[in-house]
DNA sequence: AGCGATAGGGTACGCCGTACGGAGAAGGAA
DNA sequence: TTCCTTCTCCGTACGGCGTACCCTATCGCT
């Protein structure tokens, strides 16, 4: 996304056709060695593997074909990732109608959540709107449906919704940065916190951070299970909704 | 942001020295044309043009300096970027402390909002932790001064300040889009929905997007001033810490 | 059979971060 | 004062990136 003529035609359009309605294969030219669905892959085994290795060389040689020839499918680097992130979300299972809106909001967050934990390069897209892609779109529009259950009215709606899935958005970041910077360096929990707790000795003073020491010390920061810390947003988030929904009697 | 070894030393260690404790100019050699201080502002006033203007050899420019002099006064790129996000902060003000503790939260997520705004390039820092340095702690030091008050255990405490940051966070994120595209496209918001509108028109099914079809005849996308947006989940989440610290009665 | 459209991809350009090493400036020791 | 040590500035260069351009080989269609 190079935050440029985003939605404004011409690149817009191009990219919305592109994600709705990928061109069949040109009937006169050689034939296609590859598909437009193996080169969004081959991208995204590329990011599984490091976020930053994700390049247009990078991704042909994962295919075995040349630089140049990945632009016969995809009109450039962007693009292709916006093509990923959609089929990331092609993978988010919808919750069981039947259920509450509550739970099934929450199995909305959880799927996120997982989707987050197995494709960590959506974290780093450096990218600010999801693209308008139909499996994004599919999936919003369910939680628009479940958020809707509430009776709430629609500005609201639409609020809460967002709500939700920003705040899993965010606990993803702050939690993937763990577990990334872990199995990359080796390094785990206990080795970032005992850094930490070095530097703490090196710089903190009594005096500026009073709050922050007393939490320690009182064991606030000691996060057993880091998914705890998300699901207690998701549920004051979702509360709140509900308070919303029904105001108190 | 390699996100590798980032706190196990020596790299950390480094960093953290570079941020509380920048070097006294050597006594030994020529003298320094720049400072450190000039250094970081400079990469903030490119940063300010676009970020992803930001290159060594623009900040370099920008100083009138070669490109490699930078690396007299910083290690390389991203503790630059580290540097320049711990003086973002350092603007930050901070709430009177007569106040209630509802208020003194609310001033701080304005703060951060304003922020935000004020130095959009944060919000696509790429940077999954927040450097600990002095004036990231000071600001996360008040603010769980200020959640403290609350009363509540902990471990709460702890949570309920990274729900409110976050959110802020999000909510910048969602709402920088919509103006950095705007302001560098040329392009309003009305273009943005209209163009919207227009993808609406090719691609929307009934079937398939009944509730979007429906919130959207509604006006619940129309979203006249987007800061009421995240002040509501900001009220959300205040009542929601609110009510766990006084359970009702 | 031949033409026109198309895929593959080599080469090259202008960016990037930064390793390396040389030139010259300045403090400290003689 | 002289010289040595240390440090700054920065030119050059390397390997990477996205991708514009263009040539060639391949195929469908007439």
């Amino acid at each position: 996304m190079t935050e440029q003529e985003q939605w404004g035609t011409p690149e817009g359009q191009a990219m919305i056709e592109l994600l709705w309605d990928p061109p069949a294969p040109a009937r006169r030219g050689p034939r296609q060695k590859l598909s437009l669905d193996e080169v969004v892959e081959a991208g995204m085994a590329v990011a599984a593997r490091s976020v930053d290795e994700l390049s247009m060389r990078k991704v042909a040689q994962h295919l075995g074909v040349g630089a140049m020839s990945l632009y016969t499918y995809v009109p450039g680097r962007d693009e292709l990732f916006e093509l990923m992130i959609d089929r990331a979300w092609a993978d988010r299972a919808l919750p069981d109608r039947d259920l509450p809106w509550r739970a099934q909001a929450g199995f909305h967050a959880h799927e996120a959540w997982r989707m987050y934990r197995e494709h960590p390069w959506l974290i780093s897209s450096n990218l600010w709107r999801m693209p308008l892609g139909p499996h994004v779109l599919d999936v919003q529009e369910d939680l628009y449906r479940v958020v809707a259950l509430t009776g709430l009215d629609p500005a609201t709606v639409v609020r809460s919704a967002g709500l939700i899935e920003s705040h899993v958005f965010g606990a993803a970041r702050a939690q993937i940065t763990d577990t990334s910077v872990a199995s990359r360096t080796g390094a785990s929990r206990d080795d970032y916190y005992s850094a930490r707790a070095g530097f703490w000795g090196s710089y903190y003073s009594e005096e500026r951070f009073p709050t922050m020491l007393r939490l320690w010390n009182a064991g606030g920061f000691d996060d057993d299970d880091p998914a705890d810390d998300w699901e207690f947003g998701l549920g004051l988030i979702l509360d709140g909704i509900e308070r919303l929904a029904a105001p108190p009697a």
